[in-house]
RNA sequence: GUCCCUGUACCUCAGUUGGAUAGAGGGUUCGCCUCCUAAGCGAAACGUCGCACGUUCGAAUCGUGUCAGGGACGCCA
C-alpha cells in the first residue's frame, strides 16, 4: 500500500480513538524538507485541536499514544504541534519492490468509473495548426494521458467547424487557385485564404479530377467538402507526428443536420425570445451578464447555437464531465455555455474550460514572431522541425495553462543541463546505462542496503508518484508532472554522483542500488510518458 | 464602465489547498572526471512574496481595500 495513504489511515484511526471522526482526505501529509523533521509530517493536531477543546501539543501527544507504530521508527512532537514521522527504512524500501513489480503501471490510479470527455485543438480546417493550437494540443493531450492513468475513462474529441462562413471562404479560395491552374481568369476572395497550402490543395484536387469541377452544378459545395477533408488530413498528420490522437471527430455540419438546431430551440423555448427580428437566449437568467443572440435578424444562426446542440449531444452520450481546452480569448464564452447547460438541468460544473494563455517565443533573447519558411505565424510543424517533439511538448506543459508562457527556442534546442528536457532524459539514459552494465548482478528488490541520505531522499520521492498523478489529474495540471520529473531527475543525478552503483567487491550494496536505479528508471519513464515525451535509453 | 487573469530573486516561474529557516531553472562567481554517461555534481551571491488593513496559534497562500500589467466584453468565430 501507498506509504502516505497508510500513514493517513493510521492517523484517522488514532483520532477516532480519541473521539474525532475524520476522513482520510482531511489529513494532510507533508514531506519534510529538513531531515531533522522526519520523513513525513502532519499538522492534523493543530488543525483539529479546537474541535477537541485541547491545546495542539496535547492533542498531538494523545494521537501519538493511540498510533499504530507498524513501519514507523519514531514520532516526535515539534513546534506548535506538528507530528513528525520517522519511517523505518524497510517501509520506505518496500516502494522499490512495488515499483519493479508494477513496472509500467506504477503510479496508476484505481478505476474511477467516471467518464470524461476532453475536447481540445478543434482548429478550423482552413490552414495549418499554429502555436496556440500547438500548446492546446500538448496540454490537452497530456491532461488526457494523466486522467487515463489516474483511472478515469477519457474520450478525446475534436470539434470540426466545417459549416460556417470560413469554410465558404476556403472553398472560394481553392476554386480561385483551381481556375488559376487551369489558366482561367480568377479572383481571390477578399476574406479568403491566401496561403501556400491552399495552392497545394487546389493542385491536388486538379490532379484528382482534372477540370471536371467546371462542369459541376455546385462546384463550391464540392470544394468545401474536399477542401475540408484535405485540410483535416494535414492537421491529423501534424498531430500524429506530435504524438496526439483523437477518439472522436465531431462535425458541426452533421450537428446541423435533421433540424437539430430547430429542435434545440424548441426545447429551450422557455428561454427564447425575439427582439428586433433576432432570436435571443435568456442566458442572463443564469450566469451570463446579458442575453445572447442565437439567430441573427437575417435568419442565420450564430456559432453559439450549434455549439449548444453539440454540447448537449456530448452530455447525451453519457459523460460525467466535459472538459474543453480553449484559448484565453474565449473567456467570455464560458458562462454563456454553462448557462445553456443549466437550461437543460445540468449542473454548471459539468462544463469545465481550461483556458490556455498566449505563448511568446524568445530566440537569442529577443521575441520571435514569424515562421522562417512562410513568413506567417509559427506553425506546429515548424516547431517539430526546429525544436523537436520532445522539447516542444515539455516546454508547452511545464507552466500552468492559465499563465503566459515564454518559450525560449534557443534553450529548447540546447543540449545541456540548462534544458530541462535533456536534464530529465539524461537521468533516464544514465540509469539505463548502469543497469545494462550491471545486468549480471541480480537485483535486490527488497533494497535492503540503502542507507545514504541521497538514496533515502530518492526513495521518498519515488513513493509519492501516485499522489502527484492523482493531484495533477484533479487539477488538470500537467505542469505538476514536469515539476515532479525535474525533482526526480535532480535526486537521481545527486544519488548517481554520491553513490557508486556497481561495485564488484560489494555486491550486496550493488544489488540494492541497482534495484533503486531500476525503480527510478521506471518512474521517470512513466512520468515522461504522461506528457508524451520519450525516455531514451542512450544519449 | 463591467468581468476575468497575473504581480514571489536581475530574468522565467514553482510553492503540496493556511504550516517549521519562501524554492527551482537561466544568468553570474568558485570548486569537482585515473572510477558506472561532466548532457553531471557541490558551493557562493541574489527577496519589502506589488502595497495596506483584517481573519488566527501561524498568511506568499484566505477576506476587504488599493496600485500596476495583460485580456474579455458584436446580430464575429
Amino acid at each position: 500500500m501507498e506509504l502516505e495513504l497508510s500513514l493517513k489511515e493510521k492517523i484517522v484511526k488514532a483520532f477516532m480513538e480519541i473521539g474525532l471522526t475524520l476522513s482520510v482526505d482531511e489529513i494532510i501529509i507533508e514531506h519534510s524538507k529538513d531531515p531533522s523533521h522526519g520523513d513525513f509530517a502532519t499538522n492534523a493536531a493543530l488543525k483539529y485541536s479546537k474541535q477537541l477543546g485541547k491545546n495542539p501539543r496535547d492533542v498531538a501527544a494523545l494521537v501519538i499514544s493511540h498510533l499504530d507504530m507498524d513501519g514507523i521508527e519514531k514520532v516526535e512532537i515539534a513546534g506548535p504541534g506538528f507530528i513528525n514521522f520517522f519511517m523505518k527504512n524497510d517501509s520506505l524500501q518496500k516502494t522499490v519492490r512495488k515499483i519493479i513489480e508494477e513496472d509500467s503501471n506504477y503510479g496508476r490510479g484505481e478505476k474511477k468509473n467516471f467518464k470524461i470527455n476532453v475536447e481540445f485543438v478543434s482548429a478550423n480546417p482552413t490552414g495549418d495548426l499554429h502555436v496556440g493550437h500547438a500548446r492546446g494540443a500538448a496540454i490537452g493531450d497530456s491532461i488526457c494521458r494523466i486522467l487515463e492513468y489516474a483511472g478515469y475513462d477519457v474520450t478525446r474529441e475534436y470539434y470540426i467547424n466545417d459549416a460556417g462562413s470560413q469554410i465558404l471562404h476556403l472553398a472560394e479560395s481553392i476554386l480561385a487557385r483551381y481556375r488559376e491552374i487551369l489558366g482561367l481568369p480568377f479572383e481571390l476572395p477578399e476574406d479568403g485564404y491566401h496561403g501556400e497550402d491552399v495552392i497545394q490543395i487546389a493542385k491536388q484536387i486538379y490532379e484528382e479530377i482534372g477540370d471536371k469541377a467546371l462542369s459541376m452544378d455546385d462546384p463550391i459545395e464540392y470544394f468545401k467538402l474536399r477542401g475540408v477533408e484535405l485540410e483535416l488530413e494535414k492537421i491529423k498528420n501534424d498531430l500524429k507526428a506530435f504524438g496526439v490522437h483523437f477518439d472522436v471527430f465531431s462535425s458541426e455540419k452533421k450537428i446541423r443536420e435533421n433540424n437539430a438546431i430547430e429542435k434545440e430551440i424548441e426545447c429551450l423555448h422557455n428561454y427564447v425570445y425575439e427582439d428586433e427580428g433576432a432570436l435571443l437566449l435568456k442566458t442572463s437568467d443564469f450566469l451570463d451578464d446579458k442575453d445572447r443572440v442565437i439567430r441573427k435578424s437575417n435568419g442565420e444562426y450564430t456559432y453559439y447555437m450549434p455549439d449548444i446542440v453539440y454540447h448537449v449531444d456530448k452530455m447525451s452520450r453519457g459523460f460525467d464531465q466535459l472538459v474543453v481546452v480553449l484559448g484565453a480569448d474565449h473567456h467570455g464564452y464560458i458562462n454563456r455555455m454553462k448557462s445553456a447547460m443549466m437550461m437543460h438541468g445540468y449542473k454548471p460544473e459539468v462544463y469545465e474550460v481550461e483556458l490556455i494563455q498566449m505563448v511568446r517565443f524568445i530566440k537569442d533573447g529577443k521575441e520571435y514572431k514569424a515562421s522562417k519558411r512562410t513568413g506567417d505565424a509559427i506553425t506546429l510543424r515548424d516547431l517539430c522541425e526546429e525544436v523537436g517533439v520532445d522539447a516542444t511538448r515539455y516546454f508547452f506543459v511545464m507552466r500552468a495553462a492559465s499563465g503566459h508562457l515564454d518559450f525560449d527556442m534557443s534553450l529548447a534546442v540546447e543540449q545541456s543541463s540548462s534544458n530541462p528536457v535533456y536534464y530529465a532524459q539524461y537521468a533516464h539514459a544514465r540509469l539505463c546505462s548502469v543497469l545494462e552494465q550491471g545486468k549480471d548482478i541480480p537485483l535486490d528488490i527488497n533494497a535492503s542496503h540503502l542507507e545514504k541520505e541521497s538514496e533515502k531522499a530518492l526513495l521518498k520521492h519515488l513513493s509519492t508518484f501516485a499522489n502527484v498523478v492523482s493531484d495533477a489529474a484533479k487539477e488538470r495540471a500537467p505542469y505538476k508532472i514536469t515539476n515532479y520529473i525535474h525533482d526526480l531527475a535532480e535526486l537521481v543525478h545527486s544519488f548517481y554522483t554520491e553513490c557508486r552503483v556497481i561495485d564488484r567487491d560489494n555486491l550486496d550494496v550493488s544489488a540494492s542500488r541497482l534495484a533503486l536505479c531500476k525503480a527510478s528508471q521506471i518512474t521517470i519513464k512513466n512520468a515522461l510518458t504522461l506528457i508524451g515525451v520519450s525516455a531514451p535509453e542512450r544519449m
